[in-house]
DNA sequence: TATGAATGAGGCTTCATTCAT
DNA sequence: TATGAATGAAGCCTCATTCAT
């Protein structure tokens, strides 16, 4: 019974990503995500406050399940050139893997209404303490120079959610993943990243 | 007489500037931006085709003038790393300037509508030749390695738009152009610029 | 098994009248009645046929109880006096005991669709014709002159009405009851009650 | 041009009375008084806040010209006899000449929304205040025994109310100013007015 | 060229009612 | 008989745009 419920939930939040991705949430209506999730009109309002709620979920579920992802991956990585490789990686794989999520996260979400912004910024907030805590674990190992950590995540994320957002506008006809390696040099260049000597 | 009308024009522009800033281009109305225009509402009709248009010329007007500026002040710089400072310095200075400009350009222009992108992008286009050009020329000139030009250009608008977002938000309390310098550190050492060794 | 099925229907109509009573027939949600009477939504559609009909029904269930209360009463009275006495003090301390039945009375009843109005009428024409019943019992006994029992009629109960009405909007703070000696020598001086010479 | 802006506003007036009169607060749609007026949907809501507003403006501004036309002709009578009759004649002539106003007076109006009921209610004290004056002037002028004056403006809009209710329930089929005289002696009776000796 | 009153299409949401369990 | 999740029709209101002046 509960399990249905969540069904139901989830198809409504797979069927509002396709329809965001579409036609962008203002003009979406939420009679199709209705229509797409193969319920009434009215069901949606069940398990969602408002329209503005289910792009709230929408990101609040797909991001949290991948930062949760990416978290998971670094806990394994042993140095801070892994762990960058992991972000960058996890990163463009997953957005690739879900073109629509991507859509909906690189247009949609930025919303200047503080109604959806506040709660997707402190989604967002957990990816950024991701990324400063992998900066400032490099420094700690002395694998990065002391650097501000703030500016550096500032060019991990933005230089990700740029090549991301180039991609989704398929200004690149190139797949997302093919940049990974060169990307990730760039970051290994930007934070001087001491290639492990280990040995 | 033109004159005249051309003041009008950038009366309502900078109107709509505040507008959307504060309202978001979405909850703005029409009415809105006439009053702080101080005109009348059926007037903005008389120099816009919609209220679309006045979103994508207030890029096309705002951003064009920014990106001369930028063109205008890299003709006179020697050196790529003399480039790249330009660019995060005007950038920087720019949207720390005109946070209502910026507020508008980081979040109400991320449209998915197609009536709105195209235009914007072409607009977009023409910045990041800009910056993909002086990779080029760093390239040309021995100062940068041969990396990927696109990827490149990708990191350095995406971390500066980022930056900018950052400010936007308030997430971060300090100024903008603070970061002048440590996101250029960062650059340098993603492109791997050799300083000048020009004497 | 039938006294349970009585007892459900009571207590959704308790329900009902405590819920009317605080939201208005319009703005109360049939949810809301099922949930004060412990029961299902559905299940109210068991015992009613519609929101429209719980409202009736809780006029006819309640007010019947009341006018059979008062004809008991009436039956006890020798004279003109008494029975009108009879007639202000079972009103007032009826309404003054069910302050809730008073309300969904005095304001929710008061609803244009005939078929709210229709059941409700045939209803209050039992209380009316014990009034006209009254006055021409008194007329024919010779306690009041011949007057126009309708009008007589209509000031009876529309004082009652008007009074309860002025209660339940709290306009007066005063308890309804303290207006049954003053209300009660208006009618006898409007009627001309000859009070009983009886010896 | 004001004068239209008036013109329009009593179109729409006039419309919502009609169309409320017909179906019911409730069951009246705003595209119906629309239709009535001769407007447009959106119209309506250049001169009213809601709908809701609609149907207090409507009580309002009939009633303030109601309650004004009653307090000028009351301030020409000498007698407290001549000014029962002057209440009592005009409500039961404007309620007959203005059926529609009626209807929506005695049975739309009568809802238990705050936010309908309390601007109402302030129009309706006016009214109250007016009959009541009546009652005190004739109490110090000695034609009237001293009664409590609350009780019996009850008893005097309570029946006045009561037979126009009857009257557009069209429960009687006579004319509502046929019960002139006949409330008129009620009045009387239970005032206990002395009539005026005076010659 | 400028106005701003008027338009009217369009959409989110509510909630009485149903029906599979 | 009882449930309560699901339905989907229906309506108030907004607001970009027009057009008579």
């Amino acid at each position: 019974m509960d399990a249905q419920r969540e069904g139901k939930f989830q198809r409504i939040l797979d069927a509002a990503i396709e329809a965001f991705a579409e036609s962008g949430f203002h003009h979406c209506q939420v009679n199709k995500i209705a229509r797409l999730a193969g319920v009434a009109d009215g069901t949606i309002y069940l398990y969602f406050k408002s329209k503005e709620d289910v792009l709230i979920r929408v990101f609040q579920e797909r991001m949290g399940d991948f930062i949760a992802g990416v978290s998971r991956e670094l806990s394994q990585c042993k140095t801070t050139e892994a762990r960058l490789r992991t972000i960058v990686k996890t990163h463009f794989t997953y957005m690739e893997q879900n073109r629509s999520v991507a859509i909906v996260t690189q247009l949609e979400l930025r919303q200047s209404d503080p109604r959806v912004r506040l709660p997707i910024n402190s989604t967002v907030s957990d990816y950024f303490n991701l990324i400063e805590g992998v900066i400032q674990q490099g420094i700690q190992s002395g694998e990065v120079p002391k650097i501000d950590t703030r500016v550096a995540r500032q060019m991990i994320f933005g230089s990700l959610d740029e090549a991301t957002t180039d991609w989704v506008m398929a200004r690149s006809p190139r797949t997302l993943t093919s940049g990974i390696e060169p990307m990730l040099a760039l970051f290994e260049g930007a934070l001087q990243v001491r290639k492990s000597e280990t040995k």
